[in-house]
DNA sequence: GGGCAATCTAGTCACTGTCAAGTTCTGCGG
DNA sequence: CCGCAGAACTTGACAGTGACTAGATTGCCC
């Protein structure tokens, strides 16, 4: 596959995202340079252009990665309550992704792989909300739908913004989100007017 | 009525703080540049590094200014719930702020009036939780805590992020959050439309 | 008035994204 | 095996950016 290469890079387009992935890990996205990915993968400085048309296309791609991660994730999830940890750890495993998911001024909106894949997303976490038996497909489904939505990707970002670090401490997060759910819909919680 | 613009502006600060908010509040805050404050302030390139020392001093005061305005919002709140409403409403009125404050690496995280107005939103938030009765001030107040926050907030970013455009619909987004959490902590009390 | 600090201007530097045009390699039909 | 179309990459240029500096202007207080 990959030997010697004075001129062509290889994978330059996996080379590239990967290290944009890094940047965006640890010093978020407006601290992405394309000439920095470039200068990483020993390649100058227009290179990563030819793959991804510009800056907003390289964040487009990695925001359709993500979606077609968080589905390939969100497959496998026996219940909600599995699909909301599964949403989290998600959320922790890929943060860059994540974050640019959920970040719509940085993407090219009408781009079609990007999409499919926030669709095809879309629609595994229409049908663990739907394999609830009690909400059934009620009017309100929609609305437990939006209520489980809410609260995995509340305590998600939560957990990528270090806000939670105090109160969490150095348990499991994903321990931590499962008792959240446990407290939330045991009858008789915590009544509330 | 004002003659020619003087040498000094009057209240710079002011002006450039709420251009940004509407920059950062159309296209978020990779798309501010001091430059074009300045050139909305019809002031030189340079004079905003007067009052904010850099970009970094910028955003950081307008965190700030969003706890502030946060803590304030809270004070107000009569329940847990008439938080998390306010929590939401506070995300839609200044989405600006909303989003700067939960961006930690765009902040200057050992900033003074930053910390001071952070730990006053979190002392309110925690006083909302702790008015619940039945969650005392247990080992798990703090866990109700977490699950109110993360519900509110992810309601909030999801709304922000154009997530919930379709299940919302045209409706009050304050009201179906109010749905929400009418059907998360079950109680005598029915949930409303 | 005189001085002085806050405020703002003007100029510079290194850096960035994007474009256009050139160069090198790869794959493929013949 | 050849040759060539086009993909992959380079090179160079341009405008815009944040940060820094030195200097100009102004309001203000004694």
């Amino acid at each position: 596959m990959t030997h010697q290469r004075p001129y062509h890079h290889g994978d330059l387009r996996r080379a590239v995202l990967s290290a944009a992935l890094d940047v965006i890990a640890t010093d978020g996205p407006s601290a992405l340079s394309l000439r920095d990915l470039a200068r990483r993968a020993g390649v100058s400085h227009a290179a990563p252009a030819h793959h991804f048309k510009d800056r907003t296309g390289l964040l487009t791609a990695i925001a359709a990665e993500g979606y077609a991660l968080l589905a390939t994730a969100l497959d496998e999830a026996k219940d909600l309550r599995d699909a909301g940890v599964r949403y989290v750890r998600f959320a922790r495993e890929h943060p860059a992704h994540f974050q640019v998911m959920f970040t719509p001024e940085l993407l090219r909106e009408n781009d079609l792989e990007l999409a499919t894949a926030r669709a095809l997303a879309g629609e595994r976490l229409r049908t663990a909300v739907a394999a609830v038996p009690s909400s059934g497909r009620g009017p309100d489904a929609r609305l437990a739908g939006v209520a489980a939505w809410s609260l995995a990707h509340g305590f998600a970002t939560l957990l990528l913004s270090h806000n939670l670090d105090g109160p969490v401490g150095d348990r499991d997060p994903e321990d931590v989100f499962r008792a959240l759910t446990g407290m939330l819909f045991r009858s008789g919680a915590t009544p509330e007017s």
